[in-house]
DNA sequence: TCATGTCCTAATGTTGACATTCGACATTGA
DNA sequence: TCAATGTCGAATGTCAACATTAGGACATGA
């Protein structure tokens, strides 16, 4: 009984479809670090079964959103000094290769495209909205490096990642974000310069250091409270 | 379906027992590369449920063994190339991260398990073992370095490739592993060495050097056939 | 002969019910 | 009073049946 087959466009299946809505839930807060996430709530909750809502949460571990024991269910990750070092260091040594990577791989129009989200987020600033928009711009960045990299096994690494750092900084501009908003723009304008110049080694380095001081500065704005 | 309550031990769920035997059935060939997984046929031959097979396979797919694609089910990872070209430069970032890492962190009971590990692949050469016992070692010693470096995330990223490099290595070492064997012991003697040394740059581009010419001899020895 | 559209089949995606396990509370005995 | 133990509830782990989909065989038409 499909009264509405439009929005059938997805074709994803219901697991990933869960699993985006779950993801959302804990970056709005509703689910709070340490939270349990309880299948047949969820399922409840998201109108679909409980296979679905365990086959999303699953995706969500590889994400490091989520942690789940067995028998004892999955809970939203905790977030730790140790765990920001952890994310941070891994995240260094792949923007490093994805960097380098794209050096070698990038199309003219991967390029331009770089630029557009730097112009983008040099108008963000100067307005005045909230910090997320900014934030979505800086991941959409290196979004963008990873698949000028050309790496599949790349990109899934990155994945694993990618999610664990949106939600670190998004409860670090939920402290204030003037010290993330100065410097967003000179250092992802100068990544892009560095990866139309030959240095291979430069790059890298300095991809490195990049990652470094949005460590630093989350740690900066995070410390006290954890 | 409980025929025997004292292997009951295991205590990691049906989905993570169903993941070793398959993974265990692709090294051993039983499904050779680009096989597919039918999810009753394992579930029958397992003597599971068809929902445990299914976790199990995605657990697989986290390693990289398996790719699934929606309604066309999941096939063991074909070889290319291309493939090995994408994990070892993975391989190359992951390592050198861990062992700058462990060289901060290791204590001197795990240098102490590594000289262990080289001694035994020193003793494996000189006899006359099929080249798996040897490969096993390998991959054990990086293992070793990856939990010395002490960052979960580093960890779980290492599970994404090393289950694809141990299939590589497996097809290298049946087309002869002489290359292999020349080097392996030397190649890591020099890796704890450094690890015992103080010299952080030195060390970061040997461990990326070691999966160079790890590489390099797979790829020679698996170009043509490929 | 080729292109096209319709079935049909074999596989996966999804679901709700059943079995198992863990943590907490109450109970009992010293 | 305290510790060990039994019981209970709630959650997850597991299962087998149902719905949906992709891909091919077949027939039909130009």
């Amino acid at each position: 009984m499909t009264v509405a087959p439009l929005p059938k466009a997805s074709r994803r299946g219901l697991a990933q479809e869960a699993a985006d809505l779950i993801r959302e839930a804990i970056f709005t807060g509703h689910f709070p670090p340490g939270a349990q996430l309880r299948e047949v709530e969820l399922a409840a909750s998201l109108g679909v079964s409980r296979g679905s809502v365990r086959e999303g949460l699953a995706l969500l571990e590889r994400e490091g959103l989520v942690h789940s024991v067995w028998h004892r269910g999955t809970t939203v990750v905790d977030v730790t000094a140790q765990d920001v070092e952890e994310v941070y260091a891994l995240r260094a040594a792949l923007d490093r290769l994805a960097a380098t990577s794209a050096q070698r791989n990038a199309t003219a129009d991967q390029l331009t495209e770089l630029d557009t989200l730097v112009r983008a987020m040099a108008q963000e600033i100067s307005g005045d909205a909230s910090g997320t928009t900014l934030l979505a711009l800086d991941i959409a960045f290196h979004d963008r490096i990873y698949d000028a990299a050309n790496n599949r096994r790349l990109v899934e690494a990155w994945r694993a990642v990618r999610s664990q750092i949106y939600l670190f900084q998004l409860r670090r501009i939920a402290l204030g974000y003037e010290h993330y908003r100065a410097r967003v723009v000179d250092e992802h304008r100068e990544l892009v310069t560095l990866l139309r110049a030959d240095d291979r080694e430069t790059l890298a380095r300095r991809a490195e250091e990049h990652v470094d001081s949005a460590r630093c500065s989350l740690l900066a704005g995070l410390s006290p409270s954890m």
